[in-house]
DNA sequence: ATAAGATTTCAGAAGTATCTGAAACAACCA
DNA sequence: TGGTTGTTTCAGATACTTCTGAAATCTTAT
């Protein structure tokens, strides 16, 4: 039996995930390193990483720890050992609910924290005004809020399907009938 | 009165707006042109762009053509004017819906391809495989499987809000409770 | 203490993505 | 047809991101 049946799977994995990390503004590195770790039934460690990805020790160590940062693998520890593993999450919910709340507490916070300002700087102007001038500021406001509205329920959405999402749509819609009444 | 009052609340937002497309892999550059004409009140053409970002006519042109490609934006012709104008969508939902579903077919669907073939490679080897090996083949299988069954739920959520998001949660609520039955 | 093993850091190198500007092209007009 | 205006293209330049590797640091065992 070889030691190794499923490697040409696993690269093929690897590949893609790397390739959808760069899409999506990770880096391709750390997303072929979480592939990676998702994949495994052990925790690995960086000299496996390593090799397996042929990378530097210095590469593999930040990404691992941005891994760890971004909570989406953990570091444990294996007796008689002195290196340190690396294990993935692999309830893929968490994991959304994981990368969901990370990115909008990165990134989309400080958009809408930026968008509310926009919307307080042409209010303090609108007093001011009158005629064609008043409507478009009332135009610009207009435009601010309904992306602050999305934001909203997109937020709300994200955090629903985080929270039952798991289970299913059923549960899931009897929150939102809640919500919604 | 200033010919310009909301300059600086546009800034800031073409400025944040470009900030979030560069973090999640859309051209800084694309995100700031789309940012302009989203605000925009009416239709601006190339030249317009080029003096508000102060970037060059190629890359202008570029992105402009980019951004009708994702369906972002259209092409509008002023009576007596030979120029281009382009002219943003303005409804949110609407491009919730067109850059959902952009994204999907550009970079969803090649990995959702790639994960049901690796499912496939490891299902061949698993006939031949006892104990051990299949018992890790079968866990390769599930991890395939998890990711597979998220990308179709994640898929039919962003279907659903898609159609009937913008009316709010309670139509929304009750296409799920529909499909959840 | 100190030596060996493991990890982190970071300056500079390598690799990517994006942008510029000028030339080629296209559309229209007189 | 030739001239004018507007648009596209793309090779090379620039800017940005990511990676390497060796030195520094930390950790543990003796």
């Amino acid at each position: 039996m070889n030691a190794e049946p499923f490697e040409a799977a696993r690269h093929l994995f690897v590949r893609r995930w790397g390739e959808m990390g760069a899409n999506w503004g990770i880096s391709r590195t750390m997303a072929e390193i979480h592939a990676l770790l998702y994949l495994s039934n052990r925790p690995l460690c960086t000299d496996d990483v390593m090799l397996q990805l042929q990378v530097s020790r210095g590469n593999t160590s930040m990404n691992l720890r941005e891994l760890v940062n971004w909570g989406l693998i953990e570091r444990v520890h294996i007796r008689g050992d002195r290196k340190e593993y690396f294990e993935a999450e692999t309830d893929v919910w968490q994991m959304f609910e994981t990368i969901s709340r990370e990115r909008r507490r990165r990134e989309v916070q400080p958009i809408v924290e930026t968008i509310e300002r926009c919307r307080e700087m042409i209010g303090k102007e609108k007093a001011a005004l009158r005629g064609n001038a008043r409507k478009e500021a009332e135009a610009y406001q207009k435009r601010f809020d309904d992306i602050l509205a999305f934001c909203d329920m997109l937020n709300a959405m994200f955090n629903l399907m985080a929270k039952v999402g798991r289970s299913g749509l059923k549960p899931l819609a009897e929150k939102i009938g809640k919500l919604a009444k």
